[in-house]
DNA sequence: CAATGATTGACAGTCACTGACACTTCCGGG
DNA sequence: CCCGGAAGTGTCAGTGACTGTCAATCATTG
């Protein structure tokens, strides 16, 4: 069995465990018992507790990379950011992904600890991107982009927040993104 | 002895020793061996060992807090919070203010762990300062108003975020917060 | 002085996480 | 067929953050 398989077996069973009892409240005995293994082999798959709920963002978040790298260069970095959001428009407009995903929210928002973890997964992102624009256009300034960045995301964030019902999501994006798009910017 | 003092004298030890060996690497028994209390006493003060190094922030945080509820009701909500940032600003100019800051900084981005919890009261503090935001003009629309708050925020990160010298920053956030300004926005 | 409430230290316990080591399984080469 | 290592795993012991508890101390107030 692959390592990925395993590691999303773990991670189902983790899941269930946090919507039952709570983040903090399950402890990694349990899940490692959940799937039939030492605490020991679950810290090889996942290098922290944190890691299993986060572990969905991080694919999430190169999804969002190769998307933004895929836009052409010529396109104003706020319509290359918004259209590198799509993906998580469409998970947002599956039923399914869209249960998914709020329960995960729903496990991050009860534990600090790991809204502190989920957010430096974001500031990470975020990083990324801005490295990646900067790349295709070399005489952006450095901090404005860093910032318009910031930005994109400070409205993805704002829009996701009220976990709004689905029809509202994209407009409520896209709304919100028009209202603070950067006029001069290249 | 007040709380305040106590607490300050434990962030000071704390602050050095973090200089010295690292933030992951101090122990809160090293902490509480060099102001002569007990680790349970430690605990008496902080809650974790993150809030010895963010309890300054909470501080700066209150401040813009009250800095921004000081301003205008009817002056352009982006204004008012590039005049929050002043108290910022402020520090950046003076030199021991900063030479400090800056090395809080350093311990900060030098640990994920720390990092994670930093964020995450800046997220409070986002959010505080929306609702401020949103108690003065009620017909905002409250998520555009969140992500404006996200935005000016992303500026001051930008800005800040080289940490170049002194004489760098305030232009470089007026830039920003200049290139990123929405337009019509209430 | 005595009662009382807050502060503290000492101790034990939980839990996330790490390192070391031994063991199994599997697989290609001799 | 046996031997070799490589990869995955369990076990055990240890560290360090944090918590609950209890008894002692200290300051305050009547």
């Amino acid at each position: 069995m692959s390592r990925r398989a395993v590691q999303s077996r773990i991670a189902r069973a983790a899941e269930e465990l946090f919507v039952d009892k709570g983040f903090e409240e399950t402890t990694v005995d349990e899940i490692a018992a959940a799937v039939g293994m030492s605490q020991r082999s679950f810290f090889r798959y996942f290098a922290s507790k944190d890691e299993v709920v986060l572990d969905s963002l991080e694919r999430l978040g190169e999804d969002l990379a190769a998307r933004l790298a895929a836009r052409p260069a010529g396109e104003h970095e706020w319509d290359s950011l918004r259209r590198a959001f799509d993906p998580v428009v469409e998970r947002f407009g599956d039923p399914v992904s869209r249960e998914h995903d709020a329960a995960i929210q729903r496990i991050i928002d009860r534990s600090p600890r790991l809204l502190a973890s989920y957010l430096c997964r974001l500031e990470l992102l975020q990083r990324m991107l801005t490295d990646a624009l900067l790349a295709r256009s070399e005489d952006a300034d450095p901090v404005v982009l860093r910032a318009m960045v910031g930005g994109a995301f400070a409205c993805l964030h704002a829009a996701a927040f009220p976990a709004c019902d689905p029809e509202e999501f994209a407009p409520s994006l896209d709304r919100t993104m028009a209202a603070l798009r950067p006029v001069g910017a290249s």
